[in-house]
DNA sequence: TTATTCGGTTAACACTGTTAACCATTTTAT
DNA sequence: ATAAAATGGTTAACAGTGTTAACCGAATAA
């Protein structure tokens, strides 16, 4: 019962190459009889681990949001500034979504985008606590419009990734959080 | 051959019938037959119009791109001001993402989202003629990234649309466009 | 008139998601 | 220890999918 160490459970095995089916075939193209085929498991296997494909899918997509999770508490650990965390916070969401391309657009398409909602919520407050909450939240979209903004398109390849362009992004963030 | 003016061409059928099954089933249970079946036509009737389905999703996208484009048309006719006409295309941009949810989607996932880049560029240059093109085109970036990133928190619903929201958000964009 | 293209049809192929029936093994209960 | 049940796999089947081939009638061009 108790998960071996070295290898991974069928379940675990089908979120890892869901994954790479994903990269490989997109959304609109995903075959979950082609996922247990990789998995060396018949096409009906699957069904014992997940409702449906959509299920599987789900899975995917909250694996990613706890990939994300886990690597924005290394920056709020690492940081201890609320602004810099806030900045930092929104450069690793777009850093992620550059390495991970197809976690972007999961992301965004489901109602999947609270990791770095939520941490930009709390880390305002730290930043402006005696802040109009009105003024506040807005002021929050805004720094999200940015960073899901730059992530789309840093991510689509229309604007090219350099640290020159990280830290242009970096500026118009700080200047949200000033005054 | 002429078409006649009330009639649709099938062609055209097709793609209205695609974009109410974009809209009914989504991108990854886009059913080709579906849409066939709708048009009253066989299943196999739409390759001689399209080369395959994705050859029909990509008109969908492009159809819906020229829609845009209209509607952009239309802002720029209306205001002559370079900034002003910039800031509407924005808001405009965002209005239509809203309006038409599974466009946005669409034209985010596969580089389609060239309507609004091409009249960000020109205006900015209109507004900024001396400034220089790296500082210029980096403030393009970021005007867009707010636009678009604005336009997923609105029409995922996480930010509600109001008045006073499109009112920040235009703040936000004019403070881009000043100094 | 003849040939050709245009736009439709039906039939078929390989593939998809999903379920049912079955089976061996492991876990749990009595 | 033995019986029961759950676990996790199998194969076979079904309906639905994208796509192609073969065919066909009408409009068009030679």
């Amino acid at each position: 019962m108790d998960e071996e160490l070295g290898s991974a459970s069928v379940r675990e095995q089908l979120i890892v190459a869901g994954i790479a089916e994903l990269e490989n075939h997109g959304i609109a193209d995903f075959s979950l009889r082609r996922v247990a085929s990789s998995c060396n498991i018949s096409c009906a296997a699957p069904y014992k681990h997940f409702k449906s494909k959509e299920a599987l899918i789900e899975a995917i997509f909250d694996y990613i949001k706890s990939q994300l999770n886990l690597l924005l508490d290394q920056v709020a650990a690492v940081h201890q500034n609320p602004k810099t965390c806030l900045v930092e916070s929104c450069i690793a969401y777009i850093r992620f979504c550059i390495a991970n391309p197809h976690f972007r657009a999961v992301l965004m398409l489901s109602g999947k985008n609270l990791p770095l909602a939520q941490r930009v919520k709390k880390l305002m407050e730290l930043c402006f606590p005696n802040m109009d909450p009105v003024e506040r939240a807005d002021r929050g979209y805004v720094i999200r419009s940015i960073a899901y903004g730059a992530a789309l398109l840093l991510e689509s390849g229309e604007l090219e990734y350099s640290d020159h362009i990280i830290e242009r992004i970096k500026e118009n963030l700080i200047r949200e959080l000033e005054e």
